[in-house]
DNA sequence: ATATAATGTTAACCGAAACTAACAAAAGGA
DNA sequence: TCCTTTTGTTAGTTTCGGTTAACATTATAT
């Protein structure tokens, strides 16, 4: 299991993949409000953890095993941000800084009852929702979770 | 302002105050799993932020501003810890650990939003609620919000 | 082609928050 | 009282995640 701190690092490498097509020590730091040494630190770190390839000077390649663990880290960032946004009704960009931080919190098992509880409460149609973050398609309504990245994050179950 | 792992330390004081009318170094290292020199040095810490009184074996006293915070980390503790076990029904020992993660992540504005749909959630009558964390009394519903320290934290709005 | 700018790396270090080991002080029982 | 146990303290380390300063490498523009 890698750090928290780790994770984030992750997610914004995926993010920035989408966006850019390629990922940069530079970008990924001002993403992250983070110098780049520490960013390069992070980058052997996830290496060591097999969740990139990458050799000096060279371009960050996710692995398959860093990509999910990428999509599966932005997918619980995308339900508490639309709880926060969207239950809660925070404005956008706190309810981006609190997913972050509320994500680097809590265990699986909670964000879990947390998408849950966000799928039951957007579709009020569904009330018996099965959904379940491991699963691509909710059993009740059929609808298909997409997570998308490109502009600010947001993630939306399609039909 | 204190870190969170300080204001966790602080919300311990309070608790054991309450419950068993003393605050001793060891109950809390106890309390919050982690060793006797820890809290220590959380001790000075809090003390140099005039939060409470103390010198060497002597009795730990929070001050009235050290009283005043720790009811109010307590009553965010208690509002995530509601929204986990009652809305989430996440199991009552889950509930309070996260209920601690979650706490030291987030920022006032969003325990408010929080404290404001809970208190919307629980007791649909009151759709129009116009709870503030800040507040004794919600203006819509009259109720008083209570926090139960003695056995397990949770707290309750009362009429 | 080369000077300059942008990007990435390394080394050394910092601070927070924890730990263990060893010791000091206080409390309680015979 | 005095010995033992419990409680509290100190010193020294560790780990984690970050930093700055200086340097190396690569890319860009003229």
């Amino acid at each position: 299991m890698i750090s928290k701190s780790l994770e984030e690092y992750l997610k914004t490498m995926y993010v920035l993949k989408k966006q850019n097509g390629k990922i940069r020590v530079t970008d990924i730091a001002k993403k992250m409000n983070c110098s780049k040494p520490s960013v390069n630190k992070a980058i052997y770190n996830l290496k060591d953890n097999e969740l990139l390839n990458y050799e000096s000077y060279g371009t960050i390649e996710l692995t398959t095993k860093g990509e999910d663990l990428a999509k599966k880290i932005l997918e619980a960032y995308d339900i508490i941000y639309l709880f926060l946004k969207d239950v809660l009704n925070l404005e956008e960009k706190q309810a981006q800084e609190e997913a972050e931080k509320i994500k680097s919190a809590i265990t699986d098992e909670t964000i879990n009852q947390l998408a849950k509880y966000v799928h039951k409460v957007l579709d009020l149609k569904s009330l018996d929702c099965d959904y379940d973050i491991n699963k691509e398609r909710c059993r009740s309504c059929e609808r298909r979770k997409v997570s998308k990245v490109a502009k600010g994050s947001g993630f939306i179950w399609q039909h």
